[in-house]
DNA sequence: CAATAATATACGCCTAATCGAATATAGCAA
DNA sequence: TTGCTATATTCGATTAGGCGTATATTATTG
């Protein structure tokens, strides 16, 4: 069950806050998409993502190597829109660059050039 | 101007999200009253208040001696929001709690017997 | 069985936030 | 002025959380 207080432990970090609006809006991403498009270090995103796991605003999934991180789709009502005001209607100023990188990032996982 | 990341510290204390909602609910309170409301030391009180102030979440109004404070009429939307759903539709232990003792306190300013 | 890629965790260090207790300030009334 | 009430601030101690670096784990491929 969701904690009030974690949840909003949860969001007093602007790296996670960065993660969880990426996650909403972009759907499932593996830990290599979020720090390419984050640009961040992959032990400090692992670190965060794993916080938010503990939190239980995540789900996992493992396909092979790759581990794909998303919202847990049971997050109460609640959590879900204030995360969806997060990231939707607040004036962040990471936002719009994190999505270019994600979207210039090379290799993407699942995204196979056909 | 109202920073997301003091935003989102100052909704990670406790006291401060039961202050936040019991101005939210009840509108304009004195810190006398919410010194009452929340039942916790009056010098702790006045810090949250501070912080909040300091955030840019409160406004302030000052008669004789009493302080009064309410949500800051200037809110943006996206904080208002996050507010509203906090006190609102948070499945919080001390809403109701909080409530019931303000209601049952005597001598509140503005509340004479009539 | 390596060797490599993707991800996770452990360790020390450091900064920042919170607390209780004590004290300070401001307004009002006599 | 003195005293009283309401509110604010300071102080020192403790604790929690973040960071970078290094290392461990897990799965795949040859």
């Amino acid at each position: 069950m969701l904690e009030i207080q974690k949840f909003f432990d949860a969001l007093s970090d602007a790296t996670r806050r960065r993660l969880l609006s990426m996650l909403l809006i972009q759907g499932e991403l593996c830990v290599c998409e979020l720090t390419a498009a984050l640009d961040i270090s992959q032990p400090k995103i692992s670190r965060h993502l794993a916080v938010l796991r503990e939190t239980g605003l995540l789900a996992v999934r493992r396909e092979g190597t790759w581990i794909f991180y998303r919202l847990d789709p049971q997050l109460p009502l609640w959590a879900y829109r204030i995360l969806e005001t997060l990231a939707r209607d607040t004036p962040d100023a990471f936002g719009d660059a994190d999505r270019k990188r994600l979207a210039g990032m090379v290799d993407r996982p699942g995204h196979c050039c056909a």
